[in-house]
DNA sequence: AAGTATCCCAACCGCGAGAGC
DNA sequence: GGCTCTCGCGGTTGGGATACT
């Protein structure tokens, strides 16, 4: 794949945004919708990186985030999910409405991780080296018995299929909402954030059991 | 009151996947 | 079928704000 040139280039904007080019991007995207992202700073006249812009409106600008004072509930479920997903920060955020995948990670890391909710040993650590964590789960709340199926060559009754649950829960990013997960959230942005997770989420939750 | 340490968040970077040519 | 480009994701960093000494 190409590497991309990306936007270590001359004369481009870099670190904080200015209000005023919050107004030219907020009103680009108004007008044109968003995507096109590299073809967007050109067009809207902004001396940024597409990259950039499409992390300032998802992240900041997009309308119905929420920001800050991560709710007791939130803070619950953003534990659950990331039991069961690890850092798949964008799948987690798509279950938090007005949440971004940045301000969940940023959660994370800055606050539960030193709570002692270290990564997930499946997927956790990422691809690769997995070197973050990946070794000490002290906390993990998954009790002994419910192995990862997968790799090792564990698997046995009572595991958890895990590549099943991640399926059901792509399926559903994609029917909820034909684009993204990010644009569902407006609708069923009826403010409240769920307790627990919802019913839908309870078929996911038959394969996790331990969550419940 | 001043200096230093720590925390938190916005933004950047590098990579992989998928689409289009 | 292979190559290039765009998009999206996760990890990391920089800097401002706040707390502590």
């Amino acid at each position: 794949m190409g590497r991309k040139p990306c936007c270590s280039k001359e004369g481009l904007n870099r670190g904080a945004w200015t209000a005023m080019e919050d107004d030219i991007l907020v009103s680009y995207i108004a007008k044109h919708g968003e995507g096109k992202w590299g073809a967007l700073p050109k067009r809207a006249g902004l001396k940024r990186c597409g990259k950039s812009c499409r992390l300032r409106w998802l992240n900041y600008l997009r309308p119905g985030i929420k920001r800050g004072n991560i709710s007791g509930d939130e803070e619950e479920l953003i534990l659950r999910l990331h039991t069961l997903l690890g850092n798949r920060w964008s799948l987690i955020a798509g279950r938090l409405p007005g949440r971004t995948d940045n301000e969940i990670k940023n959660y994370w890391n800055s606050t539960l991780s030193k709570r002692g909710f270290l990564i997930s040993p499946w997927r956790g650590g990422g691809h690769d080296d997995g070197n973050a964590a990946a070794g000490a789960v002290p906390n993990l709340p998954m009790p002994i018995g419910y192995e990862l199926g997968g790799a090792g060559g564990g698997g046995e009754a009572g595991a958890v299929d895990l590549e099943a649950l991640l399926g059901q829960l792509e399926a559903e990013e994609d029917d909820d909402g034909d684009h993204h997960h990010h644009h569902h959230q407006q609708q069923q942005q009826e403010e409240e954030v769920p307790s627990s997770l919802g019913d839908e989420d309870d078929d996911y939750l038959e394969l996790a059991p331990w969550l419940l």
